[in-house]
DNA sequence: TTGTATTTGGTCAATTTCGTACATAACTGA
DNA sequence: TCAGTTATGTACGAAATTGACCAAATACAA
């Protein structure tokens, strides 16, 4: 629809919802680390990633965090929103640099009453995060290190445009809720069989089909579901 | 408000929200093993539980299936339907039999566009179910066996009339994503410190303190979640 | 009551992951 | 260029968990 929108979600909309939204979306780049939600703080916009990747992490007082879900330009960040609340246990914060456009929270309420199209956009939206939190749960209560891992590398590398993630192990542990050196041996091994490639700091995904064959079915679930609500196979091209 | 509405959604409802749905409450008897809603079927009502305990489960074609959340009186099952989606990949089913209500879907389509009120209330609820996956995702990433038990029969007593539970340990295992043994050692740990009782095909919560201290903070973001959108101590009671 | 199915208790080696180190390698900035 | 920082490789025993068993206890139904 336009050309400029990469973000799926507002890719999807009509010509009319569009019309009514474009006026308050503020582009805004999204650098490493920002934080977009900070737990039990009430939040003043949400954001539409176009590139980049945030990322939704519970923490609590007495645990190391662990990350929940991954928001890319498939959704929006701080879905809690369209849940009609302004705060959340969990922080969101980039974990990929990137950009995109924020609407200030009461500008989302109004057209989420006044739209029944864009309504159904967003609470389709918070449904297919929360199927992807859904498989989360799967892969963390089942699946060893590598096959997290392969899951993982999937969901970043479906909201990348290149091959290549900037990210250390010691990240990718917290994200997985396991260990630094347990990573580097997952990692170790998926670089011997040639599925990608390491080097300080970033990893590049060499094998697709070799991480979709690891993943199994704790990939793809989300994906189906953004795929059966929103039919845009541009958005996860590589999901098809 | 209503004393037979002991559903937390419904009972917190205003006088004209409970006039506009009660007409459509159809009474329903929810036995074990009852299937709420069926993976990838569109579903033709949602169901407000007054007493039971409903289990969301996440399948896959070759994976055992492992629970993603529990439901019970203070929410809904078949929350896909507020989030405008007919079908969502996971089953739901009662794991403790019960009775509640069940409404068709136009029907909480329609009233979720007649009165903001409802509207926020079931949104709410979805709210608050998406931060009890979310610390699942906790609990099963960083969890040992026993503190996951320690959390899931938190959660099934919060749901419960008295302090028993009747099921397996097989069945708990499946729920927990672990071996039925494990379920078994955990248990006998538990009850030689004194703070369950088990009797073949039951359980009994004798100590919800050391529960809870051994649950930390896996359990309670979602009740505290819950009581700060519904603020009902009565449904909570001993989460407060 | 008897037989059958179910549920629980218990074992075993094998595997995975953890916690905790420490060494090396690769960047960074003065 | 050199020191300091960050990231990765590697190792170790300890702990947790698994998968695969079989035995014992309990419930249920004929």
């Amino acid at each position: 629809m336009n050309p400029e929108l990469r973000n799926a979600l507002l890719n999807g909309l009509d010509a009319e919802d569009i019309a009514l939204i474009s006026p308050h979306l503020v582009p805004v780049s999204l650098p490493l680390r920002l934080q977009l939600a900070r737990a039990n703080v009430p939040v003043q916009h949400v954001y539409f990633l176009e590139t980049g990747i945030g990322s939704v992490v519970l923490s609590s007082p007495s645990e190391n965090p662990i990350e929940v879900g991954l928001i890319g330009r498939e959704g929006m960040a701080n879905i809690g929103v369209v849940l009609e609340t302004d705060q959340s246990p969990s922080d969101c914060y980039m974990q990929a640099e990137g950009h995109g456009h924020k609407v200030a929270v009461p500008v989302i309420r109004d057209l989420m009453v006044r739209s029944a199209t864009f309504r159904r956009a967003l609470l389709n939206s918070a449904h297919v995060f929360m199927c992807q939190i859904a498989s989360t749960v799967l892969a963390n209560g089942r699946g060893t290190v590598e096959r997290r891992l392969a899951r993982w590398l999937l969901m970043a590398h479906d909201r990348l445009d290149g091959d290549m993630l900037v990210l250390t192990h010691d990240f990718l542990g917290l994200m997985l809720g396991t260990r630094r050196a347990g990573v580097t041996v997952a990692l170790q091994g998926l670089g011997q069989r040639g599925v990608v490639e390491r080097q300080r700091g970033r990893i590049t995904i060499v094998d697709r089909q070799a991480l979709l064959d690891l993943a199994g079915d704790y990939y793809g679930t989300a994906e189906a579901e953004h795929a059966r609500l929103f039919g845009d196979p541009k958005v996860h091209v590589r999901a098809g």
